[in-house]
DNA sequence: TTATTCCTTACCAAATAAGTCTGGTTAATG
DNA sequence: CATTAACCAGACTTATTTGGTAAGGAATAA
């Protein structure tokens, strides 16, 4: 029980415009190359976020796409419904399983979604940064005193 | 994101072993019958379940399947990974990715196993016995006083 | 008006899901 | 000990989904 490609470009995508908010639009291409995704495969993903309303976007030169939230509004269940739709567990039981089996699962499904969307795409941001410092050489600040 | 047919049908049979649990072994075509579920399919599906450690057989005549457990030692969080195969959202990042989003996704993926783990088929098969009482007029007992 | 970018649609190949078919192996029973 | 009822194992089929490509149209800044 893994989670598709798709899902996991999503959430790269969404985690890099997060990264960059409030500063200029991206390019498909710019972030495509800088996450390694597919091009043409990403353009699809972040219009379909956009009908989701977690995105937004703005043709001709200087371009792209930007988030249509603050990340703080953003929860990551949130980017997994826009992507592969809301988690439904108790849809195609059968008339008789719908009672049996269908109300029982209901409840699971609510603390599956809670799970989801208790983390919101700042906090991964954050997290995100946090790595990067851990990652690189500490910057060598001029020392005042 | 909504649940394959597969594990619904093994969920509706393992309810169905449930709720005969102690009682003798079930054929794969009884089951198959009484919970509409093709033949030939649930036979893949309950051996799939027993490799898991969920069920057990028996062969030759008056044989059939039956719960490995009592059902209160049953989640249904088992059911899920005897099916999909464990709940891993952090396989398949990159390896830039693994510690910028994967050990994020860890947390939730905690959550998510934790969700379904906290629920057994036990309390299932209550459930399900509840919905047949009210389901069905009620029977007439015979009236002492 | 032109370059740049998003947007739309159609298409394709490979993988997975759902289900079938055939034949073998085990075990209870008369 | 033969028969029969069941599980077990594998290959096979078909349809859907997934991941990805290609080509052209529409908007917008310069």
């Amino acid at each position: 029980m893994h989670l598709s490609a798709k899902l996991k470009y999503a959430v790269c995508a969404m985690l890099e415009l997060g990264l960059q908010y409030q500063n200029q639009f991206i390019s498909v291409t710019t972030l495509a190359e800088k996450r390694c995704i597919p091009g043409p495969f990403l353009e699809k993903l972040l219009l379909q976020l956009k009908h989701a309303g977690l995105t937004t976007s703005r043709r001709g030169p200087d371009g792209g796409y930007s988030l249509a939230l603050p990340p703080d509004k953003i929860r990551i269940g949130d980017i997994f419904s826009a992507v592969e739709g809301p988690v439904n567990f108790t849809k195609g039981f059968e008339t008789q399983e719908a009672t049996e089996i269908g109300d029982f699962f209901a409840e699971i499904e609510k603390d599956v979604r809670e799970a989801l969307n208790t983390k919101t795409l700042q906090e991964l941001c954050c997290h995100a940064r946090k790595c990067k410092q851990l990652s690189q050489p500490p910057h060598q600040h001029p020392f005042f005193i």
